[in-house]
DNA sequence: CAGACGATTGCCT
DNA sequence: GGCAATCGTCTGT
């Protein structure tokens, strides 16, 4: 079973969409070949008062695909050398996106699990650069989500605080805005 | 226009 | 645990 994910998917409350997102699969297609993770971590930034969040500055000209319709990447470069991919949820003006943070796939020559963890491992993985920012997550943008069947029980997902964002408020610091399954 | 710093990672002690 | 790498983005002058 292999369903690809619309646009309406993100277009729901954004910690609604990151939960929902663990268990779907990201999928690129690149240099011909498909490569995919399942998605077993997220971190949700909410809307304009969300001191985590790169948008709670305003419209920038980086920031600005987070006030864009749901559905399409987020994808910006930090500590000048990483990739880290978002999907932008909820209204068009309400800035919000969803950072994938971990994902696991199937070698089937090693006949094991890899864990691909760290957002910008994902990222390199993937074949995910700023040449994807913007592009709406689609199979004709090679990079989309796609519902593979796998049904994720409530209990086998942990809320947590997200990491890296100690700068913000401790009300924001703290939000339980990151979700990942149990292994 | 200068300066600070980052939604990180990997290597070192 | 500490810290360097490395440059785009944002802030304040």
């Amino acid at each position: 079973m292999r369903k690809t994910l619309s646009c309406d998917f993100f277009d729901r409350p954004t910690l609604v969409v990151a939960r929902a997102m663990l268990g779907k699969y990201l999928v690129r297609k690149y240099r011909g070949k498909t490569i995919s993770l399942m998605i077993t971590e997220v971190e949700a930034y909410d809307g304009p008062l969300d001191r985590a969040s790169h948008a709670s500055h305003g419209r920038t000209p980086r920031t600005k695909i987070m006030f864009d319709p749901a559905g399409r990447f987020y994808v910006y470069f930090t500590y000048g050398m990483h990739w880290l991919v978002n999907i932008v949820t909820g209204p068009e003006d309400y800035p919000a996106a969803v950072l994938i943070r971990a994902g696991k796939y199937y070698d089937a020559e090693k006949r094991e699990l890899v864990l691909v963890n760290g957002p910008a491992r994902l990222t390199k993985f993937l074949k995910i650069t700023g040449a994807q920012n913007g592009k709406i997550a689609r199979k004709k943008t090679e990079l989309w989500f796609e519902y593979r069947g796998v049904r994720i029980n409530r209990r086998n997902i942990i809320a947590s605080k997200r990491i890296g964002v100690d700068y913000a408020s401790p009300i924001w610091r703290n939000k339980l805005c990151r979700f990942y399954l149990t292994t």
